[in-house]
DNA sequence: CGGTATTTTGAGTATCGTCAAGGCCAGTGG
DNA sequence: CCACTGGCCTTGACGATACTCAAAATACCG
């Protein structure tokens, strides 16, 4: 960890940007105000390494900017992403326990490191901040059983379409991966092939291909390798096989969502 | 819910079978007292739904015995499977929201239910309960991503592999799923080819050549369809490609534990 | 402008999904 | 006790899909 770079003078900014992220709006001024007060920002840059498997993190990590990939190691030494982490999310084991994953920044990352015993203590006082920490590990509970129903897809196709619905979906808003245009939507891939082959456990080659077949089906529009381009959601959907609890309504319900928020 | 068949007079037998759950042993005797008091045992039978998806449910779940699949419904009607309640396992959202998947018995089951009302307030005044719960949900986020590493195996083979290792190692120790033999471990499947098929993305007669192809490599040998005798240890690791952070190594102790514990 | 990493494309093979038929087992009823 | 039935599991054949290996094209970075 010594190698990241400390953003500079935290606490002359007013308990440094934790105080005004958007996703710790709702707590109380105070326990806003102490947070800020103890929060350690880190910078990491795309590709580092924030925090190792089996690793006793002595701190609560949350992310305020970026991505970060959640990746398990394998015996043969491959890495195997098994999540991603984007803007409001915790990281590092609340109450014990070591980390069972290896957690790298799949972009640029602004982090926040809170102490354990300290952070652990205002939980404790605060139940506004304790219902959040629970909220957040029952919002990633929900995310690791979306991604099973998409990886349970037999076709690529499939699940690289699945893919693309939570991107639009639980990570919309986030950063600036989702945009809307006139009558459809543009997502930046926030990870490389590769990471996308793990994740969805296929192989790069077979990413390429699936997202032409997308494409040549009138779904998308690969507009520049990592930015796709979504013209025909139903009919991505109806790729996706299914639900994962959000049929096309809820989708165009989206769409509509981001067409208002304009584009910039 | 008015069919399921009450188990009879729980007072009587002092705070029902709760009081004496091994899984809750390390409560305080005045919790596991008023735990008893409260709950509510419900006996369900293989095949019946015990709560569906998008209902509020009233009460905290908490299997006693027998298993319990949680199963997504997808948009063409179809149901998938998402995970594996067991013995110990808390279900209903502890702190708000609907359920997220339906919940049905794979086997015959019994099951506690507590009022939401009287649990949460005894989670708010014993930290001990309180951090069990936490716990459980934290297990179930691991076995979640367990799982998600599983699915990605892009051969059938190597994800069945990597489902017996599972039930090896989590599932361990859960009504009689896993014995021990001399020099190998039987594992009972408690789900049947179809439901399998739907865990693991895959159909049937997949499953069906997997556990074959499985058997001709010498990793394991099939000894009554549902029944899989597993021979080498190392070799089905190999196939699972993986760790989900455990090697062959932790394997061969969980042997050693499973032999120590003397077939019955 | 070169060098590297990432992505795409192509050809051949293995695996898997699909459809269809057959086998095994348990429970039922004679 | 035995035949019958229905559910579940297995097997086989064939076509579609995806993995493998190899090479070319593109983007990225200095």
């Amino acid at each position: 960890m010594s190698e990241h770079r400390y953003i500079d003078d935290c606490e002359a900014q007013r308990g440094c940007f934790v105080f005004n992220d958007r996703h710790l709006a709702r707590l109380p001024e105070n326990v806003r105000t102490e947070l800020g007060r103890m929060c350690n920002p880190i910078a990491v840059s795309a590709g580092q390494t924030v925090a190792s498997e089996g690793e006793e993190l002595g701190y609560v990590g949350y992310v305020h900017r970026g991505v970060v990939r959640m990746q398990k190691t394998l015996s043969d030494g491959r890495q195997h992403i098994v999540g991603l982490l984007v803007e409001g999310d915790l990281f590092g084991r609340v109450f014990d326990g070591a980390l069972h994953f290896t957690l790298e920044a799949a972009t640029d990352a602004e982090i926040c490191a809170f102490q354990r015993g300290p952070f652990e203590a205002l939980v404790m006082e605060s139940p506004e901040l304790e219902r959040l920490v629970m909220l957040n590990i029952l919002d990633e509970l929900d995310r690791a059983r979306d991604w099973m129903v998409i990886l349970a897809n037999p076709r690529v196709r499939g699940r690289l379409a699945g893919f693309l619905m939570v991107v639009c979906t639980k990570f919309a808003g986030v950063d600036h991966l989702v945009r809307s245009n006139k009558n459809s939507v543009d997502v930046k891939v926030p990870i490389t092939r590769a990471d996308l082959a793990h994740l969805l456990g296929t192989r790069t080659e077979s990413i390429s291909r699936g997202f032409k077949a997308l494409a040549d089906s009138g779904c998308i529009a690969i507009t520049k390798a990592n930015r796709i381009r979504i013209l025909d959601v139903e009919a991505l959907a109806a790729e996706a096989g299914d639900d994962h609890a959000m049929d096309a309504a809820s989708l165009r319900e989206l769409v509509q969502v981001l067409q208002e928020r304009r584009p910039d």
